[in-house]
DNA sequence: GAAATTTGACCCGC
DNA sequence: GCGGGTCAAATTTC
């Protein structure tokens, strides 16, 4: 498969990305050393901030653009600053190259009743509607969306939102593709840092399969990677506190298997899944078959003003 | 008028 | 050929 022939990369990737977060964590121990101390200015601490900041940064354009990892990579180069979004080099054969190599992963978020939908669905970012599709078997059609900074900023990152068949809570499954690497990665505010694996649900055991085929066909570092960069980027695109940092770093540090059994609560009133999948391992998103009730006044939705817009599905 | 959405057409992989 | 994903012109909204 394209597996085998990429395998490489992932290798290489997965050192710079190491290398990478190493590198930050060395700053954040820094900052948070400077931190306790009085004698620090605070120009050093910004500076360290910035240091850290941009190492995520790297980390982000490697996974986003794997094929530029060469131009990112301090490591290979000697040096010199991340790819500017405003770049004038024009990375479409690469994007379009990496498209399938981009992260990919569903959450499941689930409306009880008396949860904020724009609170449960607003994962921050803003996203511009480019299609929708009725799909085969699906009772209603799937909402396209890409981030509305892909033009000004080159954000690849896209997802799609799918509201399931089974209609008795209000289950919608979240195809995000691709990690944003927009100004607004760094300012959204984290509104889904939570986890929420169901293993009695059927659909999470077919996912969690496809993930451990994936794991064992060995791009086991591919997928943590990826889920690591995502968890960090919600994480630090809230205020980045020295815990949150922390956090990812020591799971970072401790090889965490983000995959399997890490459960995390949400206090959003609503139960988000996420099934992470690696790009080549999902052929389709699962689609729930069983039959329901449409009761829901929902008919569609916009991501970013949920309440405003349903009317288009 | 700019930005966002809608929707039919097109492209591409299976 | 079919279905999923994207494009882009038309339309709507602000």
């Amino acid at each position: 498969m394209e597996r085998k022939s990429n395998s490489g990369e992932w290798e290489k990737m997965k050192k710079e990305i190491s290398e990478l977060m190493t590198e930050g964590r060395d700053y954040a121990h820094e900052l948070k050393f400077q931190l306790g101390s009085s004698s620090s200015d605070q120009e050093s601490r910004e500076h360290l901030a910035k240091k850290i900041l941009e190492s995520y940064h790297k980390s982000l354009t490697i996974m986003n653009h794997p094929a530029e990892l060469d131009q990112v990579s301090p490591h290979i180069h000697g040096g010199g600053s991340p790819k500017s979004d405003d770049s004038d080099q024009e990375p479409h054969q690469n994007i379009k190259s990496s498209k399938k190599s981009m992260p990919r992963w569903t959450e499941k978020v689930r409306i009880t009743p008396g949860a904020e939908i724009d609170r449960t669905l607003d994962d921050g970012f803003s996203w511009r509607k480019y299609g929708q599709k009725d799909i085969l078997g699906a009772k209603f059609p799937r909402g396209y969306y890409r981030c509305t900074y892909r033009k000004s900023q080159r954000c690849e990152a896209t997802k799609q939102v799918q509201r399931s068949n089974e209609n008795h809570q209000m289950l919608f499954e979240i195809s995000y593709r691709g990690i944003h690497s927009c100004s607004q990665a760094a300012n959204v505010r984290s509104a889904i840092p939570v986890r929420v694996l169901e293993p009695n649900q059927p659909q999470e055991h077919e996912n969690l399969e496809m993930v451990k085929e994936s794991l064992d066909a060995g791009h086991h570092n591919y997928n943590h990677q990826a889920h690591l960069h995502q968890t960090l980027q919600y994480h630090l695109s809230s205020t980045p506190t020295l815990e949150s940092n922390n956090m990812m770093l020591q799971l970072a540090d401790q090889n965490i298997d983000l995959f399997g059994s890490t459960s995390f609560s949400s206090d959003l009133g609503a139960n988000v899944n996420y099934d992470y999948l690696a790009s080549h391992s999902v052929g389709s998103v699962s689609h729930s078959t069983s039959n329901s009730p449409s009761e829901s006044p929902f008919e569609s939705f916009d991501p970013n003003n949920p309440f405003k817009g349903f009317g288009g599905f």
